[in-house]
DNA sequence: TCAATATGTCACCGTTCGATGACCTACCCA
DNA sequence: TGGGTAGGTCATCGAACGGTGACATATTGA
């Protein structure tokens, strides 16, 4: 499952949480926060804790990986001249919202 | 990449932006938050806010993705007892530094 | 060597975090 | 009908956030 924003993020771990039939409370404990904390995070709360948000991931036993957007030919052409796709993330990121 | 911790975190993020030639102004620019934010990161912060780092990591051309670790024979005989899981799951969270 | 560039540190500040505990729906089922 | 369970909300609080700007300390290249 790809992760582009919080509200991915919140998805996932509700969908994990609940395949592994357990509420909120039980997650709540095995991963030490608030119950409050879980029901914001499923939510999609942006400004959630990294820390808290991995150990969540591990305790539901999922695997977070990170890859350069090597694998599609397209990309893969594009990162072969690495000051080309400088400029690709410059576009993509510009105006961003602050 | 596999990540676990922030401090993985933090290591891709960094390398990722010297990949792309790219000083901590540059990303920190590109992505809305301070040099400051940039360096706590790098350096594996583990309170950092999930949707500020989600948005780095898309700036830096990175995808995450998210992975039941139902690939290995083990893992896969163990999420077919759910029950089984929860209480793997439990034991190995035990103990985690608050 | 020197100066430019990159990186790291500091104190200050307003904002928001996450924990707590109480309360409120909904839902199920006996 | 009632009670149990799961999920969501609220107010409060101390702690930490992230931004800012100035100041150190590498690191690099001429």
């Amino acid at each position: 499952m790809l992760l582009r924003t919080p509200t991915d993020l919140g998805s996932a771990i509700r969908d994990r949480r609940r395949r592994l039939n357990l509420d909120q409370e039980d997650l709540a404990n095995q991963v030490g926060v608030s119950r409050k904390w879980i029901i914001d995070v499923e939510k999609g709360k942006p400004r959630a804790e990294i820390g808290l948000i991995l150990r969540t991931i591990e305790v539901l036993g999922v695997r977070l990986s990170l890859d350069t957007n090597e694998m599609t030919p397209e990309e893969t052409a594009t990162l072969a001249v690495p000051v080309a796709d400088i400029d690709r993330i410059i576009e993509r990121a510009r105006d961003k919202p602050a």
